[in-house]
DNA sequence: ATTCGCAAAGTTTTT
DNA sequence: CTTTGCGAAT
């Protein structure tokens, strides 16, 4: 035994580390070192001889998984361990199994909106009278069906449950659309992979073995489907390690089962159990309140949550006269521990319930002149002009893909409308063709006007050219769906201010392009692009070395830590949530997610609520969260900031001690910069500088009007390789056409227009 | 076929 | 308040 390893952990975390053969459960309060326990335990198991392709981690999101390669590589240098997300792995899986789930391995993977796109051709495809429901009530409930592991052949509906009802005609339609486009759903995914797992026994033998030892991180929040999966492959091999903590539960709403951990030790009799109970990262004071409050939830594990650390200050609540004043008065008070010196901006974080809720902070930050990074719900892959570009490339990987030619047909607008659409899809579907099959016969379907028909042809003669470019570097790929396309252009002459920002998106895409092509040299990455674009997160692009204030949700906060934390709005109908309120169960799970929040702070800690709020576009006065009652006062510091309420209804806040601090010095307005679905400023922002640039091969830009002494002028259709070995295709549209130069050695010079 | 404008609706959390 | 959807006008 190595003995570095174990060297300063206690004898829980040691014992968790050591445990090499049969199944495992380590039941990891927050804060308990349940990171490093995983990341030394894999380390051993290598350390014993286990080879590391056959160590498989699953995580929640791929926040979590870097956070865990990188620690590992620090004890086990580029050791091949397989380490992702379930979503990923099972992306993986089903290429190499795709047959088995009736797919071909260039499948797609559909997001929400893709899904609901679907869902809608779906329900208009069945004729339903759906109105008294929504595609997305539908949806929830189809992914509760694919979760729960129900195939459309077998969903039915409960009598007397006319959604169900509607649901089980829809579910088949819907899954019958997937499967032509050769697209899986999110939910698909982790479904398929479950069913190929039970229903062939070569496959399950195989992975079983292939994967000998399986750990799942979050265990907490892994539903059905997920658990199938694991426990498929943990049966000649019961080498499975969970860790969770039933207490951080908080996705119940997507189909996660807290009896999964609750009953891990039914499912393995012979378990080993190891429970972390020392927290290391929290005052004493902060895990007093945390327990506190969740020794309120019935459902779940008591346990001992205990610290070495220090009493710490008390925790905070502060009750302001509007959600503005809050905002402020939370800017205020980071401003004062900056300017102290006392706190750095990332030592800080602010969290709330919904990111609806994210703008006041964020203005009050900016207005303060506070770097900050907000952890948005609006992920950069969901922007339309995001969508817009990538559907083509979808399209060149999967021909199949009714719905990425559905965004593309006519984006940007090439006079192909609705009557025309109509007409390919009924030629599609009354041959089983996919939409870009239907539009290669174009000229041969009755009943469409000659004008539409050419239209349709110069579309797909545009299509196969940009597909020529598949094997190429992304970056060079994207750039020929640019040029082909004319997106930019049309962005260009717009007059809509939004416009801009998403000309800056797209530029955005080509270096995230960029940034691909670097990790993956070589040809033929494009299925690996698309995947990747399609898994990755909002959480995931937050940056843990930038010194900025993090703004993000509760949900987000997981796994996290900060010195010091808000948590906002702490009012009746957002934490809990209005909807979750009638339910028990689910009010469990909000007191959680409060507990998450809570247990996320290292020293410091303020909970705050305004009394009154604008939301919704309307302004009313709040109630105070009902976990805020239960909470231990003696623990605590409260305070009133404010006096627009006359009355004393809440009854249970002391009179205001002492004033706002007052802050003269407020820079200007600073504008964020939206960046990989991250909107942040930079230290150029605050300084009021611009950026400076190299007078280099980073002159030249997708799109870009240049002038080559021997053949005159041009434009840059596509560049792609770094540095030295930066090329760029140009079109000298009025001489010789096209030409790729090495930019370092070429003569081209940018045209300033 | 596209664009514009207005009305209505709907608001959680994310792979 | 924002986004989405629909209908009418060009």
């Amino acid at each position: 035994m190595d003995y570095d390893l174990l060297k300063g952990l206690t004898d829980a975390q040691c014992e968790a580390v050591e445990h090499i053969d049969g199944p495992m459960l380590i039941l990891a309060g927050p804060g308990s070192g349940k990171t490093r326990v995983v990341t030394h335990r894999i380390a051993n198991l290598l350390q014993h001889g286990v080879r590391a392709r056959s160590i498989l981690a699953l995580t929640f999101t791929n926040k979590a998984a870097d956070e865990m390669r990188q620690r590992l590589d620090r004890l086990a240098p580029g050791e091949p361990v397989w380490l992702g997300t379930f979503h990923r792995f099972c992306a993986r899986m089903l290429r190499e199994y795709a047959a088995l789930a009736g797919l071909q391995q260039n499948y797609t993977i559909y997001d929400t909106s893709d899904s609901l796109a679907t869902l809608k051709r779906a329900i208009e495809a069945v004729e339903l009278d759906a109105t008294h429901y929504t595609p997305q009530q539908l949806a929830s409930a189809i992914s509760w069906a694919k979760n729960n592991l129900i195939t459309p052949d077998q969903y039915e509906a409960r009598p007397g449950n006319v959604t169900g009802a509607i649901v089980a005609k829809v579910y088949p339609k819907y899954q019958e659309l997937l499967k032509h486009s050769n697209a899986v759903d999110f939910d698909d995914m982790l479904m398929h992979v479950a069913l190929i797992l039970r229903d062939s026994p070569e496959v399950r033998a195989e992975l079983d073995a292939r994967y000998r030892y399986i750990l799942v991180d979050e265990y907490q929040d892994t539903n059905l489907a997920q658990y199938a999966i694991a426990r498929a492959m943990s049966i000649d091999y019961p080498n499975l390690a969970v860790t969770g903590d039933p207490d951080q539960s908080i996705y119940g709403w997507r189909g996660a089962t807290l009896n999964n951990i609750l009953e891990f030790e039914r499912d393995y009799p012979e378990v080993h159990v190891v429970r972390l109970e020392q927290n290391w990262r929290s005052t004493k004071k902060i895990l007093r309140v945390a327990d506190a409050l969740i020794s309120h939830n019935r459902r779940r594990k008591a346990k001992d949550l205990f610290t070495d650390n220090d009493e710490g200050v008390p925790v905070r609540l502060i009750t302001y006269a509007s959600h503005h004043d809050e905002a402020e008065g939370i800017a205020a008070q980071i401003l004062g521990m900056i300017q102290s010196g006392k706190r750095q901006p990332k030592d800080i974080a602010i969290f709330y319930r919904i990111n609806a809720l994210s703008r006041t902070y964020e203005a009050a930050l900016r207005d303060e002149g506070i770097p900050y990074q907000l952890v948005r719900g609006v992920e950069f892959y969901q922007r339309k002009e995001i969508k817009d570009v990538l559907s083509y490339l979808l399209l060149a990987n999967n021909p199949r893909d009714d719905n990425a030619f559905l965004r593309v047909i006519n984006t940007p607008a090439r006079g192909i409308g609705r009557s025309t659409i109509d007409k390919l899809v009924e030629h599609a579907t009354s041959r089983g063709l996919s939409l870009l099959d239907a539009a290669r016969e174009a000229g041969m379907i009755a009943g469409l006007a000659k004008k539409s028909a050419v239209s349709v042809a110069k579309f797909v003669g545009l299509f196969d050219r940009i597909c020529v470019h598949v094997l190429r570097p992304l970056e060079e790929l994207l750039g020929h769906v640019l040029s082909e396309t004319e997106y930019q252009d049309m962005l260009k002459d717009s007059e809509d201010p939004d416009d801009q920002d998403r000309l800056a998106n797209i530029e955005e895409l080509l270096t995230a392009a960029r940034e691909f092509d670097e990790r993956h040299p070589g040809d033929g990455h494009l299925e690996e692009f698309l995947e990747q674009t399609s898994l990755v997160a909002d959480t995931d692009d937050w940056d843990s070395s930038s010194d900025r204030v993090t703004l993000m949700t509760m949900h987000a906060a997981k796994g996290l830590e900060f010195p010091v934390v808000f948590i906002g709005a702490v009012e009746k109908g957002l934490i809990p949530h209005e909807r979750s309120e009638k339910d028990d169960a689910q009010m469990e799970e909000e007191r959680r997610l409060l507990f998450v929040g809570i247990t996320r702070a290292k020293e410091r800690l303020q909970l705050s609520l305004a009394k009154r709020r604008d939301f919704r576009g309307r302004s009313g006065y709040t109630i105070p969260s009902p976990f805020l009652f239960e909470l231990p006062r003696d623990e605590m510091e409260m305070e009133e900031r404010g006096d627009l309420w006359q009355s004393d209804d809440s009854g249970d806040f002391d009179e205001p001690s002492f004033d706002i601090d007052e802050f003269e010095d407020r820079t200007p307005k600073q504008i964020g910069k939206s960046i990989a679905g991250i909107r942040l400023m930079t230290a150029a922002d605050l300084a009021g500088e611009p950026a400076t640039e190299d007078a280099n091969a980073d002159d030249f830009h997708q799109g870009m009007i240049v002038r080559h002494p021997e053949y005159g002028l041009g434009k840059i259709v596509a560049l792609s390789g770094t540095f030295r070995n930066r090329k760029a295709t140009v079109d000298f549209f009025a001489s010789v056409g096209q030409k790729t130069f090495v930019l370092a050695a070429s003569p081209l010079k940018p045209v300033r227009s």
